[in-house]
RNA sequence: GGCCCUAUCGUCUAGCCCGGUCUAGGACAUCAGAUUUUCAAUCUGAAAACACGGGUUCGAAUCCCGUUGGGGCUACCA
């Protein structure tokens, strides 16, 4: 059975790299149905905050990444790693300085033939250390508190871990943990250590000052498909070049031989055009539940619905449907010029607005259901009066909307229903006779 | 500095292990065009890369060595 697990310590709010060692991990449990487990380590004390665990914690669930049973704490197991400790001391593996336990690295070499410290990495093959090179470290802190480099291997025995799947910063811990493990007599994981993720400056990520959470994220409304696939595509490459995919199809395709060597930069722009796509793309249903927490303003289940099937296709973030909604809820402040398209005169948009004004309140009760019904009335009074599309269609966006860039018109009227359309449409011709 | 990892378009990457099919493929971004109303979406097209130097070979993006660049670690953090 493989075991994989993630061990993210609790001294800083979940970021994108933890992040996506959690979605590898759980890919590779998954495609090898194995389990993944969550071990938070919390033997640093004093950074050790219950508000980072906890952030941690949603940010996974956010993003549907599932870890096997209970969460499991390092604080809690401190007694089993009392026992590891007492014996490395009695067996002279390990001794006390300046209040700290230390590995004796010498008397912990003896006799294991590890002149040289190789191990073979899934991701990239032989990779070995001089034995010489490692000196005496610490175990156990002066104050009591085991170390990382001793409790993460007596975890990953403990628990069974078969692979661990970690970040490129542990490689140069790998062979001191491959010295406790064989001075401890337990069997050897198989290692995996992926790229990092870097900031635009190529430094690494989670180092950057003003790191914020995962969470940061779906605040700024980016969909948790979005940042999983975005992370999924930063360092792997599925065979058949598919750029969209859901969790099981990820894991389906995962591959440790597969994953890149080189560390890769963060691009948003990658990511905003990939929400994008699943803003578009995704059930409309999900989206529009994902879009509830982002409305402020009080408007109908039914107007909420109509005003994102026209704003649907120019969202790049969830956030922006506010803005993009705003003159639907309050026809915007805008000058009587604007409703003259650029290919116009003002003669011709006058008698368009006064055209389409008739046309749209003469129309029956059940053009106003459907969009494209209203979009015919308009293409209508184009045909029947010798106007261009931007004579019409242009001036009456603009008196519905307010704006030089909206959806069209047709969507605008439908979405605000025939008594305001027709009120903006008056407007409209009330503001271009002054000219 | 020492040790370790790494190197294909601006970015994410395919190809590399098993040399020829690579005039190096895809995506994002950019630019141009189409959709004869704006914006978006969509479609079409363009520009854009094998870090460098040596080998090996009939032949190298692919194998070897070196150089250079980038990154990580070098804590009584994890």
């Amino acid at each position: 059975m493989i075991i994989t697990r993630i061990a993210p310590s609790p001294t800083g709010f979940l970021h994108l790299g933890t992040a996506r060692t959690a979605l590898f991990n759980f890919l590779f449990a998954k495609k090898m149905a194995g389990k993944m487990y969550l071990r938070i380590e919390d033997t640093d004390r004093k950074r050790s905050q219950k508000i980072y665990e906890k952030d941690i914690i949603t940010g996974l669930k956010w993003l549907g990444i599932k870890w096997e049973g209970d969460v499991i704490r390092q604080f809690e197991r401190r007694k089993e790693y009392r026992r590891y400790i007492d014996r490395l001391m009695e067996y002279g593996f390990a001794y006390k300085a300046d209040g700290a336990i230390w590995l004796n690295v010498e008397a912990a070499l003896t006799g294991k033939k590890l002149s040289i410290i190789e191990f073979d990495d899934l991701i990239r093959g032989k990779i070995s250390f001089p034995g010489h090179k490692i000196k005496d470290f610490v175990i156990v802190a002066s104050n009591g508190s085991p170390l990382f480099l001793l409790t993460n291997v007596i975890d990953d025995y403990l628990m069974g871990v078969t692979h661990i799947i970690r970040g490129e910063d542990h490689i140069s811990n790998t062979p001191r943990q491959i010295l406790l493990f064989k001075t401890l007599g337990m069997d050897l994981p198989k290692y995996a250590h992926i790229p990092l993720i870097l900031a635009p400056d190529r430094s690494k990520m989670s180092k950057r000052a003003g790191a914020v959470s995962l969470l940061e994220y779906r605040k700024n409304g980016i969909l948790p498909e979005t940042l999983v696939n975005f992370l999924f595509l930063l360092g792997f490459h599925p065979k058949n070049d598919k750029e969209f995919l859901t969790l099981s199809e990820m894991a389906q395709e995962f591959d440790l031989k597969r994953v890149q060597k080189a560390g890769a930069i963060f691009d948003e722009t990658k990511l905003l055009s990939i929400n994008s796509w699943y803003i578009r793309n995704l059930p409309k249903d999900k989206v529009l539940d994902y879009l509830k927490e982002f409305v402020k303003v009080k408007i109908s289940k039914q107007k909420f619905k109509k005003y994102f099937a026209i704003t649907r296709d120019r969202m790049e973030r969830l956030t922006d449907f506010q803005d993009r909604v705003k003159f639907l809820e309050k026809l915007p402040d805008y000058s009587s010029e604007l409703l003259i398209f650029k290919k116009s005169t003002l003669k011709d948009t006058k008698y368009a607005l006064n055209l389409v004004y008739i046309r749209l309140r003469k129309a029956q009760a059940g053009a106003w259901k459907r969009e494209d019904l209203i979009k015919k009335e308009l293409e209508q009074v184009v045909a029947e009066n010798n106007l261009s599309n931007g004579d019409v269609f242009w001036s009456a966006r603009v008196a519905l909307s307010g704006l030089s860039a909206s959806p069209q018109p047709s969507e605008i009227a439908w979405a605000l229903g025939r008594e305001e359309s027709l009120e903006r449409i008056k407007r409209a011709i009330g503001k271009i006779i002054k000219i």
